[in-house]
DNA sequence: TTGAAAGCGATACCAG
DNA sequence: CTGGTATCGCTTTCAA
């Protein structure tokens, strides 16, 4: 046994140890075809007497790409953003790719994500959840070829895996409808600025819609978009659930405002679901402890899903196709029959 | 305007486009000396015109080193080991280095993590979250000169995070003790094996030294530790209730093993905290959503600690110091005295 | 089937 | 101050 050396063996440490040309060992490395059996063996041998391990640095300098996978990640602080990553990771971890995770909670942020992961030299392909990427990002991403997949938010000109949103509302509000509410409130996100999602602004066209089925005139002051937290939406149902003709039933566009939604029902002494009923979308790991009627959404299947995607537009080098995820109902405590006029 | 090539562009075309040589590109672009003013911004103008972003693959393989993180976390599925990831996260984001996750979910996969992380063409440092490197990755760390700290475990070797769970068992079971409880019992995991971690035993330990402390004998029934799951607790849970000496409180290890506590305690139809009290550890999220007292551990933190830790050995290349981090006990709604004997 | 040598895109030494 | 050139570790022609 020879003293291990400082450092890790190279590729000619064991071209020079199998008696080979370095050209040789890259072929067996490789796989590649023409060379005889035995040189094969030698090499095979020498590399592991050496414990080697080809620099991948250096490989990737050769082969002109990274292998790695960015993941531009908005708000890794909400459970429905970690899941999704859980899926791109379980969807990820059984191929070559490594993840290259860049978390965003700033503009500023965001901006960076793109101007550094946004590059050939940097990554093979980009996955990006809940955050559209601007003009120019998209541009740079074509001009260095870098495949991109969208999870969770639509772009015309990249794939994407999104969930049917529309399909969401009209869900939750048939729900609510079917069981014979006729006044249902809404609260949902502020309408989508331009890097943020319309995810939103769907469900609030499924809930038109559904009620436009049942024929049931929608009602401007049950119409409430303008939040995205738990507190704000507690304010807006206080508000609400005051109105001289108050709602039966409150579809909330995140489970996070449903809580605030329930919160403030038990504030003002309201049963749920005898008084109220209350639909959530996301159904976090929460809901279904608090038996929280909700639309799930494919969270981890989503990440899944677009990870494979990206996959095989790196495998294929062809254009992938998008894909809208299907949205499921659970029903659950929350929801119930409207409380009898006379009471 | 000249017409953008096809690639982006690389050293040579700024040097060309601005009548230099590359090497003083290079310089320019590391902020050396001995450049001439004028040339650098002659440098500068045509790095800007070329829209130049230096290769980092390429620029990795001179300076020898990677620039990425890599994080080896098993069981993403745990809310806890998200938590710290996010602490990472937030610790590594402002620095230059890049976070490579890698998940661990099986023992397999385990082996491959250090296989593939643990050398110095993958990653510049290595951040291992709730799991030991055996042996021959410890070795495989060392050769490759790769520092690594462990965030929740401990190692004679490598610098680490852990929180004081011998402290955490102390506190959650003084508190009880204060209470009045004299018959208290713990739910926690099985004993470690040498892969994972002790953190679990060490609060048993803690446990103990609180009833010596209070000089209350501990009674084998009332000790049962060999589950991690949320279900197994609640068998567990169901047996101990049914006892004829029933304890008056119980103190699992983790938040999920409390949850299993608390189902079982209301399928035989006790009352909490007034037929019985219940701690649990970790304070997930749900802790507070079911009023769960809870020892409280520094997820976000120790992630954050670990990754600055791992940050100071990259830049001081000195050794650097593990630290313990404090634990908190949440008191909240399910823990309260004992009920009185003769009821 | 094999090996020598020319890249890949930066850094850094050594002359000038 | 500046530029040529060897170097990092691997892949890939191109001859032999």
């Amino acid at each position: 046994m020879e003293p291990l050396s400082e450092h890790t063996a190279k590729i000619r440490d064991v071209a020079a140890r199998a008696g080979v040309g370095v050209a040789t060992v890259s072929r067996v490395l490789n796989g590649r075809a023409h060379v005889s059996d035995e040189t094969r063996a030698r090499v095979l041998e020498a590399m592991q007497a050496l414990d080697y391990q080809p620099s991948s640095v250096a490989r990737n300098l050769s082969f002109r790409r990274t292998m790695v996978i960015g993941v531009v990640v908005p708000f890794l602080t909400s459970p429905s953003a970690v899941e999704r990553v859980r899926g791109i990771v379980a969807a990820l971890s059984p191929s070559e790719y490594d993840l290259a995770l860049f978390d965003v909670e700033s503009e500023d942020r965001r901006r960076r994500a793109f101007d550094i992961f946004a590059r050939p030299d940097r990554t093979d392909g980009l996955l990006v959840v809940s955050l559209i990427p601007d003009a120019a990002a998209v541009a740079r991403l074509d001009r260095g070829r870098i495949p991109c997949v969208l999870v969770d938010g639509a772009h015309p000109h990249l794939p994407h895996v999104v969930s049917d949103d529309v399909r969401g509302g009209e869900l939750a509000t048939r729900h609510l409808l079917q069981l014979g509410h006729r006044a249902i409130a809404l609260i949902g996100d502020k309408p989508p600025d331009p890097y943020r999602l319309s995810g939103s602004r769907d469900r609030t066209t499924g809930y038109l819609r559904a009620l436009g089925e049942f024929e049931v005139p929608h009602r401007d002051e049950y119409l409430r978009e303008g939040t995205q937290s738990r507190d704000v939406a507690q304010t807006i149902a206080t508000e609400l659930l005051q109105l001289p003709d108050r709602p039966t039933a409150i579809f909330a566009c995140s489970d996070d405002q449903a809580l605030g939604v329930l919160a403030a029902a038990s504030d003002l002494g309201l049963r749920v679901p005898e008084d109220l009923s209350v639909v959530g979308f996301d159904d976090v790991e929460i809901a279904s402890y608090v038996g929280l009627t909700t639309v799930r959404q494919p969270l981890f299947e989503s990440g899944r899903v677009g990870a494979e995607l990206l996959l095989e537009a790196l495998a294929g080098d062809g254009d992938v196709e998008s894909r809208a995820l299907d949205l499921e109902l659970m029903v659950r405590r929350t929801t119930g029959p409207p409380p009898l006029p006379g009471s």
